[in-house]
DNA sequence: CGTCGTCGATGAAACGGTTCATAGCATGAA
DNA sequence: TTCATGCTATGAACCGTTTCATCGACGACG
């Protein structure tokens, strides 16, 4: 085992020469086994061992053109949903024998162009996107260019590219719907800037069900913008929140993460959740119903939605496949209190 | 933007072609503008913006020998301290301009050797791993292959691989400390495999403290083995504490998401925490202090412990080095009731 | 006995970049 | 005017694979 290290990689010609054959064989052994004779094969394998070959995947890549790689971009990795989403995507791929490059663009465009870059410069087969702007011409361009693309967790707006998606303003609106149904008629929403999708969509389904409810959203709804979509965001909204001189008597979040940080803050502000505050959080991660008050949240179908997409990636077809998941709103002590 | 998909990906040489000057001059206006001209410059650049064209990251690697991309593997993404682990890593990288792959072995060898082959195929300069086997041979011969290797949570047990480590006897001592100090007699223990190296390392901590406390832990501790490291694993797990017959005091449990299944088992089982069970867990998650029972823990610096990690991954006299971190014990109403 | 087909192995041409020795060309000094 | 100098640009070699046309050997067959 220790032997002393090489100062070069083994490369295919090594092998070739140790073993007494062509390189062409040698890559015969490695792609088409059957092409080559059981003892040159046998020889080949054995020179391959001694030098602990390992081919050069940017070579390979590089002659072959293809490679069994896909990249996914999401907001944020330390977020459980986005998690539970690419644990979708990798046994989705796994099935096929590929891999998956996991990356997060923490909300910022450059950051995620960056990485758009490198999986291209790689040459991945194709890639799987939160974006973190509004606009999508970057992902149009880059399907131009041959690369499969995927919207994760977002509708497209164009008929050009496949996606993912649970119906955000669905979500939004049945907890809306529950609130006013509660009785609550002045609601804090603590969510992100619009330039993210889902933020824009809650925040419209949020006010179209509010309308729908007879309820003016100019009066009924307090949209708060938090700059970081995790519980420190949640936190911050909330202290705002108690500050507003007619205070809401429910506050909804744009995730679990940020309600994490809205009870926290409530809790050490003395407020009583739900009585003193309702809270309802979204994406209804693993530990919602755990929590000290067990918060009412929209359930999305994560690993699902991870799976459908990475699917969808892999499709030989390469349809344009636009999928939308409903939600479903989950019901818990944070806005109906103990029982 | 709708211009016709090109069949082919634009090259160098397609470029070069249409700015009228050589490869080597695009190559240099994309590696050392201040040695072109700027009027070559300019023209050059225009025709890149033209064709749209994007350097194949496989050809430059090939040539060049290097690139600025590490790999990481750990054993579950879904699980928050290792996200969180990775995002230390992400941050430290970025610093050097370097991206990181993630990938999740799911406590699986296979998968580990897979996710590695498929990194060292790629030419990643580096990779962290928190290995799923107690042995660490196959990490050797890589590093013996020229890569950077970082053992991720997990003290090196060879002095030829760097890592950096929690300490984990201490970690689980500090804990059984203070639930011998509350009076537990009997503690249940819910571990994964010992193979994992973390599991190994926490079950001697609190074997060794039992003994150092003068009880016997052939009768104070129950060592429960759970498949899966997480809140699936807990339950079970919990289920099994329930059914003995000589039931203990008090359950530690491997990480947090195993302590949220035991929580919820409890919880549905109707005993009382702590007064019924009280409940350790190891990790200090986010959720941990906001759960209904708010979850003593053990806390590890995640953050720091990426940073560190992608530190010597980067470091440039390549020396190895074995760092380890202190844990602590964070107490909360899980072992010590309300108050 | 010559021809043909098959099978295995070969060697060279890509793939798309980087790098480096070299050459062309002003410019300024001698 | 000549020559050294510095600056640009060139083009070919090379990185490690895959692929494909080709070739030799050998057995079957007419």
């Amino acid at each position: 085992m220790t032997t002393t290290a090489p100062r070069r990689r083994a490369s295919i010609s090594d092998v070739a020469r140790l073993a007494k054959v062509s390189v062409g064989t040698v890559s015969n052994v490695l792609n088409r086994p059957d092409r080559v004779s059981p003892t040159t094969r046998e020889r080949v394998l054995a020179a391959i061992d001694d030098l602990a070959f390992v081919p050069n995947g940017s070579a390979r890549q590089l002659r072959a053109g293809t490679i069994t790689t896909a990249g996914a971009i999401v907001l944020d990795v330390s977020n459980p949903f986005f998690t539970d989403v690419a644990r979708g995507i990798e046994d989705r791929l796994e099935e096929a024998d590929y891999t998956l490059m996991l990356a997060s663009s923490d909300e910022n465009p450059e950051r995620e162009a960056r990485y758009l870059r490198l999986f291209e410069e790689h040459g991945v087969q194709g890639v799987m996107v939160v974006p973190a702007t509004p606009d999508v011409e970057h992902l149009e361009t880059l399907r131009g260019r041959g690369l499969r693309v995927v919207l994760l967790d977002r509708p497209s707006p164009v008929d050009t590219l496949s996606s993912v998606a649970v119906d955000d303003r669905a979500g939004a609106a049945a907890a809306a719907r529950h609130l006013v149904e509660l009785g609550h008629e002045r609601i804090a929403f603590l969510n992100g800037p619009h330039t993210i999708r889902q933020c824009a969509d809650r925040s419209a389904g949020l006010h179209d069900a509010l309308v729908e409810l007879g309820l003016d959203p100019d009066r009924a709804l307090v949209e708060i913008t938090i700059p970081t979509l995790n519980a420190d965001g949640g936190q911050g909204g909330t202290e705002q929140v108690l500050a507003l001189a007619d205070r809401p008597t429910a506050t909804m979040c744009v995730n679990d993460l940020t309600a994490l940080g809205a009870l926290r803050t409530l809790r050490a502000a003395g407020v009583p959740v739900p009585s003193g505050m309702a809270v309802v959080g979204y994406d209804d991660v693993a530990f919602a119903g755990e929590l000290a008050t067990p918060l009412t949240s929209v359930r999305q179908p994560t690993h699902q939605l991870g799976h459908r997409a990475a699917d969808l990636l892999l499709d030989p077809d390469d349809a344009v496949v636009q999928v939308t998941f409903q939600p479903e709103l989950v019901v818990r002590e944070s806005t109906t209190g103990v029982g």
